[in-house]
DNA sequence: GCGATTTTAGCACGATCGTTCTAGAATTAG
DNA sequence: CTAATTCTAGAACGATCGTGCTAAAATCGC
């Protein structure tokens, strides 16, 4: 056998995330890397291939690290609770935001993902799995009268994406409370609208 | 005096435009600019400055000839049909987008603004500008009785504006005619909630 | 015609890119 | 011990980047 890794691979993916998160895929150079990792060009070949390969495993790691997480968190809130401790979870983070450097699922939707068919595969993949939480708890919530049924969960589950997606946007470019919160609140209210019928 | 321009300038930033929207900025070489406007690196940049600069004019030129054409033809029309027809609009848009190029507005918002103050107060700017015809629409609206007055209206502007950036990601990674209505539709149904009160 | 300026085509600069390699020191299993 | 593998630091590869330059041809007002 041989000399056995010095380095942590968590550790170095989440300086990885960090670079990615921070200045995107293009403007994010291999020696950046190197030096925010703090190992040499050689062990990260080794250990992770080429940059494209790194950078996806970075974005796995975020993923778990960040979507899969608050996922995991929300669903087992009461349904209705669940939807809207997601929304203020985004809303504090992005608030919170000091660099805005957005989301780094949306910020790699639209800088890699439309150059790139695996990526864009995997990131409609997360895309798909967030809106399978929303309609997971929207269904329990419309059975337990929690939500409206006003409109069919499916149709709301693709509006909560798409207010979810509009928020990462806005917030990169005016991180206002007033304004993020205005975006999201109708939405929210949609869920409770013509409860008494 | 001296000899003229040979070239048209519209032309050469559309094509120019044609290239930062296809790629990004960063993704784009001042080559690729020079073999697309077919005028040599020196006329470039005797015309426009520098890459930058370049793409400062060409987002201006993008912005004059969709954003705030769309706008223009919009507003004219009835409050409530105004705001239907501009989603319409961007929903086709969309899903005719063979490329999934999106809108290069928005690409700008999460590529080049975040790292660029100047950037980011152009596109901050034409934001407000869609939120101001959203809100002005709707107070007309409200007004003469075609939108409801359920919420105030700015808060309805910030919605509608923030399901606008969100479908313009989602349709960069799953350009779904599903997907992109579902996301739209309760936004604008909300519009026309409780008209009866 | 003269002088001014922009045109053309393309070479060349220095910097940086992603990636590979060299060469030796370190650490492990057998 | 030996053999195998990974470590270190850094040089070096060819390619491409944004940008500036040269030098000649072209077109205008005077």
């Amino acid at each position: 056998m041989a000399r056995p890794r010095e380095f942590d691979e968590e550790a170095v993916l989440d300086k990885a995330v960090q670079c990615f998160w921070n200045h995107g895929y293009e403007a994010t150079s291999m020696r950046d890397l190197i030096d925010e990792t703090g190992l040499t060009g050689a062990s990260l070949y080794n250990a992770f291939g080429d940059k494209r390969a790194l950078y996806q495993r970075a974005l796995d790691h975020y993923v778990d690290r960040s979507v899969a997480e608050r996922i995991r968190h929300c669903e087992n809130l009461p349904p209705r609770e669940a939807i809207g401790a997601f929304f203020a979870d985004i809303l504090e983070r992005s608030l919170n935001d000091r660099q805005h450097k957005g989301c780094m699922l949306v910020n790699a939707a639209l800088e890699v993902a439309p150059h790139d068919p695996g990526f864009k595969k995997i990131v409609a993949g997360v895309l798909s799995q967030i809106e399978g939480f929303f309609l997971e708890r929207l269904r329990a919530g419309q059975a337990n009268g929690s939500i409206t049924e006003s409109a069919p969960p499916e149709i709301l589950a693709r509006h909560l994406l798409g207010v979810l997606m509009g928020v990462r946007v806005l917030a990169r470019v005016r991180p206002e409370r007033k304004l993020l919160e205005g975006a999201v609140a109708p939405a929210l209210a949609l869920l409770d609208a013509a409860l008494t019928t």
